[in-house]
DNA sequence: AATGAATGAGGGTTCATTCAT
DNA sequence: GATGAATGAACCCTCATTCAT
């Protein structure tokens, strides 16, 4: 009997993250709320009550990218590389992205901390991984895994979409390039 | 004769710049402006009067920090380690000021381009004198400029400042390795 | 099953309409919309949500007292004089209501036309009735009701009201005089 | 010694003068002041001291040009179609001058009053001496020379500017039709 | 539970008017 | 006197959030 009523709940929950998703890629972290709920074709009440707050609903939609990611990550282990493919896997992200760039840095939020947590811990692996490889310089440690995203996703918010994509793509170069061992001809 | 008036103006113009300096690179480019014309101790209009709208204020704000950073670099030329030195310029004012990273990036305000030219005429020379010295990467261009710009300001608008400066610090650091000559000891 | 919820909202729209025809009767076009929702008992984002702007509002407001005559006067087709009828009807109208001669005049607001078209509309079989049966000028067109309607609303604005209303008053008697035929004892 | 000085002043009053008939004609009686002084090419607070608010200063703009009116028209008091005349000028007042329609009616200034009086005064020889002659109907009284006004200026104001001079020209053909003594071919 | 109408706070902007120079 | 910079009040409009239905 409540299932039918669970499903519903739960499709609208999908297309509340797939319409903020879309909005936070779109415009950015601060998306009028009203137009995401409107968007995925649901009352605006129904956005807080699955989301507390804008913040809940960045996180939801962000941990779910990661998580994805974390995820594909793991089943590449065995690549020496997967470290690399990790950052450009990243970049990819940041790229399609302007909120998730936001997310991981801004002060505004401190609710948005388990995105970075999130983010360390799928990297953590593959960067093990490289490195025991030799395939990325041996000093790099988790925390710095933030630091390379919040590299990586610096252009998003650029226009027009053309630059945005050679930027990140110059971006990720130089990173690669910060990364690997010296000497590496790579 | 005029000269007092004058006087009057400009220091309140001085002042406006001040504050505004001050909110962007605490609140970000979006600081209330109202916020801004009250802390420097004006009227609203006066703002207005001053700077036709947010971005002619920003512009104010963000060219006369790459003006003075054009100039210190400009003295320095003899030295074969200037642009690393630039780039250290650079990650401070990027750590001191929210908003000047997102003047650099972002796409909603077509009006801060100068900013970007601005920067890029800032390092050039200092670009070209440290290839020439063999102490950065030949393949570096003017355009990577801004790249790298956006690469250093990345962890502006993270909180608390603490880590914001570890994070800079960390990013200048990366970004010293990538553009560094291969096979550099550094 | 709705009903509820959309006649309370049905209610504060008709009292928006309300106050708004009040409030231009009373300032002109330009009066201040918060006042407006303030007088309705309604927050100013009511007023917004209704009616996109002071244009959308205005138009509610006039063409629902134009449909009114219009429907009125259909009502009295079969009355020879029904044409000098419509026009002392309009000369209330434009007595007590400062806005709506302005909106069948301004051009700062094209927005408005459908106002001058309901009008001509409203009027239209009224002249054709009346000039069949000889009582007014048979080379009257309907393009010269707009004309008309403007001279029966200039005195709008006029203070104090006694002689505004006398004002309108001999407009309309002189107006009359014009449309009569000629050699016509009236 | 101080007689150019008094020019000096006189020549500003007559460019303040002139730039507020336009701005009045073009923008009507609510044109920004700080404009009208702009284009008169002196500063604000000169203005202030010329005038001491909005309404003096269209008080003189009209009653310069009602002043006119009434000169012309004196030269003309042998004509018995005298009124006739007038009234086309009046006509050609309104048409070229949004402002003076508004100061005629315009019920949030009573100081503009005057002007009302002096348009009474400028017509009321040529409607005594165009009724005399049996041109003009004998009911006419000078208190119908403001309501005559107001009916041929009601379409200013009205765009674009083709319209506008239509409607003027209508207005006037039927204004001179209501003034007419019945039974007159004209 | 879901809806979307209503709310009010907040930010942007313009302009009449004053006042230091 | 003349100037135009400064001021603050007033208006417009948007959006996060609540709440009656």
């Amino acid at each position: 009997m409540t299932r039918p009523l669970r499903q519903d709940a739960a499709e609208r929950r999908e297309k509340l993250l797939l319409a903020a998703q879309a909005a936070f890629a779109r415009d950015g972290l601060d998306a009028p709320l009203h137009l995401i709920a409107e968007q995925a074709g649901v009352g605006r009440a129904t956005l807080y009550r699955n989301f507390a707050d804008r913040s809940e609903l960045a996180l939801a939609v962000f941990l779910k990218q990661i998580d994805d990611l974390a995820g594909r990550t793991r089943a590449r282990l065995d690549d020496p590389d997967v470290f690399v493919w990790f950052l450009e896997q990243m970049t990819r992200l940041m790229l399609d992205s302007a909120g998730l760039s936001s997310a991981i840095r801004d002060l505004k939020d401190e609710a948005l901390a388990p995105i970075r947590q999130g983010l360390k811990a799928a990297g953590a692996e593959a960067l093990a991984v490289s490195q025991a490889a030799g395939r990325v310089r041996p000093d790099l440690t988790v925390e710095d895994i933030r630091v390379l995203a919040l590299m990586l996703g610096a252009p998003s918010r650029t226009a027009p979409a053309k630059a945005r994509e050679a930027l990140s793509l110059r971006s990720l170069a130089l990173v690669l390039d910060a990364v690997r061992p010296r000497g590496d001809a790579a």
